[in-house]
DNA sequence: TTGTACGCGTTATCAT
DNA sequence: ATGATAACGCGTACAA
């Protein structure tokens, strides 16, 4: 098969190349008569124009690249859908990526820089911790948009990023839990292992104790095996019925996320409890499910939304000149529904 | 800044453009000393290869493409996941792109077989139904891989497809709810103008009506708005409440997706009802949250696994030439969960 | 084993 | 308004 270029078009309408790209790229400087005929005979011709050789020559192609680590999260796609309309917004085209856990999402970035012209990236999920010096390579404005652990920011002016106090608002869980009557609280976490969101959340668990003068049962603090960090349904039930095996003495489970406070819930229906009866649970993340579950999920709902839209004007912000690079962290809110109940006094 | 080139790397290390390449591309004809210079110098100088000239030069990258039609269906991933490492154990790489809910799929793939000289491509989910003279302008293999709507494939040589007989699959569901006491049950659906994967679920829902001489409650066939065609929780909730509101009568409701069905269940609770006490509520998809669910979501399981893994094995197929396209059809199966109940006799 | 030179399809810069 | 031509960065045939 012969690939029809832009070569033969300009044969075909008896014009030069130049006039050929001209019409395709909207130029000012072309006659009507002669674009609306090359038009024809492009759509007659079937010919699309490479986009190889159009990255390569181009300078600019106004494009932001979003990296996705990771498919599974069930919010990127609301981000990302807000993300693009926010691009679009400006007559920008995104490039969507997306990047294997095991890959290094800045060497992906280093080649899309090159191979796509970019004017600006979006990184999105993953536990970003890159050297400087890694980071200094990219020359093209970045935000990290973080689901889950702020990171730490501090002195970093290479770029962006836009995050939640993962910290701070396990904190609130917990602190929440407490205040409410509950004295024996079990986490669903990450390993020990896990240095960012897993930790920031299960150290926010640990000041909430003992900012509350309770001790805390190691016991009660269940990590996800090395194996398979994932913030899954699964991994939330089989932690959960980990926990009922070893009878421990338990009212109320924190899980880290929402999927893992559904599992959990479902390996305490399995084991013939009611919730918020028998055991209060509550999440972390605010998915959409939690509203439909029954019953419905008491979470700690990460503002996606906003975090979205924020990381896209912040983004064309450092584009423009307009601003320096900027940290930015969003307050998540307790969504309080049916899946957590308060102790009374006499049962705490 | 100044992008650093083939060029450069082959000055620094005093050799031609050519020996660089052929340490970037492992090929066979080099003194591995100079090889090893130049992947040192390359590493110094962090340079990386720009992919817009390497595949414009390129007669064959020896990828596949699988082009995503929207975000939101929770199988994609699973889906991706199992092409990916099929795709990667025959030495062929992965580019995975979303195409917009409003985006010409096919189109799209038209660009990017040029851009990425692709040896095939996977369509995953959409519903396709393209001119058969605008698919032969596609000169690669490719093969549709369906989520939910067998395509009419009769004829259809231009191309491979893996699907579900939905038509079949959904009068089972139908056929089973009527055979365990089920007279009056109620089906949350697609709107009428959706021609595809809706149209299929609801015409097995009749048959198996009319197959089983039990008459058709129009009432209880509640079709999505055409402004909100999606399969999502809310829309189940909102039908189902509409269906609670006009306090029609009916025993069993059978959404044409999980989610639909645990918005629905969701509806039920909400009212004060149980499932299956009061309702019973069966889903389609097999989606991992229905086994999560309170009650356990009894569902029309689709394959999804087997598909994927179909999908790429049938594609390699056409490519090494072994095989012409083929149409296959994989079975779904009737996972009985905690959702539906059997009607005694005294009921129905 | 290595280097030179050409061409991939396009856009940008000149001319005209 | 239009056309010729030089890049863009790379792979590869061919020569050495």
């Amino acid at each position: 098969m012969v690939e029809i270029t832009i070569k033969d078009i300009a044969q075909i309408c008896g014009v030069g190349v130049s006039t050929v790209s001209r019409a395709i790229n909207n130029h000012p400087d072309i006659n009507p008569e002669t674009k609306a005929l090359i038009t024809k005979t492009i759509k007659e011709m079937n010919y699309i124009p490479n986009n190889s050789a159009r990255n390569l020559k181009r300078i600019d192609a106004k494009s932001i690249a979003v990296l996705v680590k990771g498919i599974t999260n069930p919010f990127f796609s609301n981000m990302i859908k807000i993300m693009e309309e926010e691009i679009k917004k400006r007559k920008y085209s995104l490039v969507l990526h997306h990047v294997d856990f095991n890959e290094d999402e800045v060497d992906v970035a280093l080649e899309l820089v090159k191979e796509k012209r970019l004017r600006g990236i979006v990184f999105l999920g993953g536990y970003f911790s890159h050297a400087e010096e890694k980071l200094a390579k990219l020359q093209v404005p970045f935000v990290l948009s973080t689901i889950g652990g702020a990171p730490e920011t501090i002195g970093k002016h290479t770029y962006s990023s836009i995050s939640v106090d993962d910290f701070k608002e396990s904190y609130q869980v917990v602190d929440y839990l407490i205040k409410i009557g509950h004295k024996k609280i079990a986490i669903l976490s990450a390993p020990f292992s896990d240095i960012s969101i897993g930790k920031l959340r299960l150290d926010g668990y640990l000041k909430a104790h003992s900012d509350n003068h309770i001790p805390v049962n190691e016991n009660l603090i269940c990590c996800m095996h090395e194996q398979h960090i994932d913030y899954s349904l699964k991994n939330g039930y089989d932690l959960t019925n980990e926990l009922l095996a070893r009878k421990e003495d338990f009212t109320a489970v924190f899980a880290i996320s929402d999927n893992m406070a559904i599992g959990s819930c479902k390996a305490l229906f399995d084991a013939g409890y009611e919730v918020p009866k028998d055991y209060s649970v509550i999440g972390y993340d605010g998915i959409e499910m939690g509203q439909f579950y029954h019953p419905a999920l008491t979470t700690m709902a990460q503002p996606i939304d906003i975090m979205a839209l924020e990381t896209i004007k912040q983004l064309f912000k450092v584009i423009d000149g307009l601003e320096e690079h900027q940290h930015k962290v969003f307050p998540a809110t307790l969504t309080l529904r049916d899946s957590v109940r308060e102790l009374g006094s006499n049962e705490k």
